[in-house]
DNA sequence: AAATTCCTGACTGAAATAGTCAGGAATTAT
DNA sequence: ATAATTCCTGACTATTTCAGTCAGGAATTT
């Protein structure tokens, strides 16, 4: 598996909508003032996590995205999958001819560490952290400081 | 954490070494050969191998790469950090000020994430693969296959 | 003295990352 | 209907990282 910048984005930004699903679809463009990251940047992250199933789009005006699962359904590893492409990581893919046609050295290591490495990201779910409330403070001060849902009907007190 | 190509790189040419331990030192040719691996890219990751302590070089013929420290104190996460630069994946480095100031709304995420990745990885030691028959019988297979060790007193058989 | 091997630093091509830009499609509000 | 909003698409660009190359020097053994 490959945990880079890339990932952190997207999994930053599902948080972003899972703390935030009460309020109803979030654009992208809220996200990306909030988390610092480039609008067009997270519009190609979001085709990707829109491919997997992860999210739902809402055209128009009020619209924006929200989770296409509960948050309990959606996990750290199927976010950074849905944008890294793989995640095995023996050169092989599994298929154990990586070295002249026999497994090398290392097969063994990578295929078990990615088993592992999977079971653990997959263990971790969003709804663990929408919970928080250390967290869910946090959340507030982001919202009233950057003026979040002030023209929506569910706007922030 | 970041993990690449790098790493797999660095972890499987240690690999090598702590399997041919009682054979003295390794070169980095040898394991250039064995593992498809470009030679002066084996000696840049090793020069960060080198400074970090896992390894010893020993110039001059019949030297090559040693292990600095017995095999069962090397982890797959300190192999990792040494060529990878960072371990930790949240953007601030723990010090929580990714979000002007603040903590942003990931860190406690990133945070905990790269403590368990961290220890998870430390628990995997370069020992638990040298014992392992299936593992000794495909290393026995390459140094036959590509020839290692005999122009050495302790030559394959 | 010659061969071997580590060791260093600068350089290069290719790929991934991150971001930009221009415009079209669906939906809502006026 | 028209305008505004937001998703959505694809092509383009800059920067960084990855991976490999090259040239040469330093330590050690034979």
């Amino acid at each position: 598996m490959k945990l880079s910048t890339k990932g952190r984005y997207a999994v930053t930004a599902m948080m972003d909508i899972a703390l935030h699903e009460k309020q109803g679809p979030i654009t992208l463009a809220d996200i990306s003032q909030c988390q610092g990251i480039s609008l067009s940047y997270l519009e190609q992250l979001f085709a990707k996590l829109r491919k997997q199933g992860l999210v739902k789009g809402v055209r128009g005006p009020g619209g924006g995205y929200r989770l296409a699962k509960s948050a309990d359904q959606i996990s750290v590893a199927d976010i950074i999958q849905s944008v890294d492409e793989k995640l095995d990581m023996s050169k092989c893919g599994g298929r154990g001819n990586c070295s002249s046609g026999e497994k090398c050295l290392t097969h063994q290591l990578w295929f078990e560490l990615s088993c592992k490495l999977y079971k653990f990201l997959s263990g971790i779910k969003l709804d663990q952290y929408v919970n928080r409330p250390e967290i869910n403070e946090l959340v507030k001060k982001q919202d009233t400081q950057y003026g979040r849902f002030l023209n929506r009907s569910n706007a922030v007190a």
